[in-house]
DNA sequence: TATGAAATTCCCTAAAC
DNA sequence: GTTTAGGGAATTTCATA
C-alpha cells in the first residue's frame, strides 16, 4: 500500500513550477529564487524524483527539426469493451510515433498526437495503428501546420477559488 | 543570420533519444551507452543546449496530482486574417492553463489542450479564452477522461525509407 | 575538427546541527 | 530548516588522430 499523499507547501508549488519550466538550474539558484537553502531544495527534489512525481526529460525545439510532421487523430471505437481499450492502449504506448494519447468524453473516444518523420511516415503509422483495427468505428486525421505552444506543465495547487485575473488583491 | 543547420550523426541521434526519455543520467552513463567518452557527450549536450535545440524540463506524473483536469478544445476562427491569428496566439501562449496549441489543416483551425485545477477552472478558462472572442466562429470542448500516453518526444532522423517493422534486415 | 584522458572546478549529496 | 564537509559529476585543458 502506498504511503499517504504528501500535501504540497508553498515551497513545493514554486519549486515544481520552476522545474517544469526549466530543470537546468542549480540547487543554489532554485534556493535563492524560492528562499530556501540548496540542501533543502535538494531534499525536496530528491523526494519528487523518488516518489515518481517528477522526472527530467530533454525537450527538443521542433522548429530546428526539419522533416518532423505532427498530426492529430481522433478515434471512435466500435464496441466499448475493456479488452478492446486495453489492446489499443498497449499498441499506442508501444508505438514511438505516438507522442500523446488521451481518452475523451463525448463522441470521440481518443485523441492521439503523432510525431513522425514526414507525411508518408504519418500515413504508414495511421494505417498500421488505426486502419487495420477492426474495432475502430471511425477516425479522423488532421495535420498540424504549426506549433503555437508546446509543453506538459501541470498545475500543482489544489483549487484557488476566484483565481481569475485581478481577483487576488495582495501585494 | 544563423549558422548553417548542423547535421546529426549517429551519436547525436542516440543521445537525443536517450535524453528525451530521461535527462537524469550522468555523462558517463550516456557515454557508455552510446560508446563515447563523458567529455564528448558533455560537449554535444552543451551544443544542444546553447543552440536552443534542447532544454531540460521536469515532467510531473499526472496520476499523482489530484484535482488536475485536462481538456481539449478545437477552434475555428471567423476570419482568417493574420492579425486575428497572432492575437489568439499571444493570448494562448500567455495563459498558463494552455498546455499545448497546434494550428491544424482542415475544418478546425486549432487544437488546444488545457490543464486546469478542476472543472470550474476549465470552464472559466474556456469562457475567457474562447467564448469572449468575437472572431471565433466555433469551438468544441472535450474533457479528458484518462491519459494513455504523454510526452513530447520527437524523431531526429530525417527519413528512413521502409522504416516499417522488420524491413531493415541488418544485424 | 572532434576525440579521450587527466586536471580542475563546481555542484550535488549526505552528514551533523 | 540551515550549515558544513566530502565525494562525484560536470566542465575545461591538453595532447592527439
Amino acid at each position: 500500500m502506498p504511503t499517504a499523499p504528501p500535501p504540497f507547501d508553498e515551497f513545493d508549488h514554486r519549486l515544481l513550477a520552476l522545474l517544469q519550466a526549466d530543470a537546468q538550474r542549480t540547487l543554489t539558484e532554485l534556493g535563492d529564487t524560492v528562499g530556501l537553502s540548496a540542501s533543502a531544495v535538494q531534499r525536496r527534489i530528491k523526494r519528487y524524483r523518488e516518489s515518481g512525481l517528477m522526472r527530467m526529460v530533454g525537450v527538443l525545439d521542433i522548429a530546428q527539426l526539419a522533416n518532423v510532421t505532427l498530426a492529430t487523430v481522433v478515434v471512435a471505437l466500435e464496441r466499448e469493451s475493456a479488452r478492446q481499450h486495453a489492446a489499443l492502449h498497449a499498441r499506442l504506448r508501444a508505438a514511438p510515433e505516438v507522442q500523446q494519447c488521451y481518452s475523451l468524453a463525448g463522441d470521440w473516444d481518443y485523441l492521439v498526437i503523432l510525431a513522425t518523420t514526414g507525411l508518408a511516415h504519418t500515413r504508414e503509422v495511421v494505417e498500421r495503428l488505426f486502419d487495420a483495427d477492426k474495432n475502430l468505428k471511425r477516425y479522423e486525421t488532421r495535420l498540424v501546420f504549426d506549433v503555437v505552444k508546446r509543453g506538459l506543465d501541470l498545475p500543482t495547487r489544489r483549487r484557488s477559488r476566484g483565481a481569475k485575473d485581478g481577483v487576488h488583491g495582495k501585494k
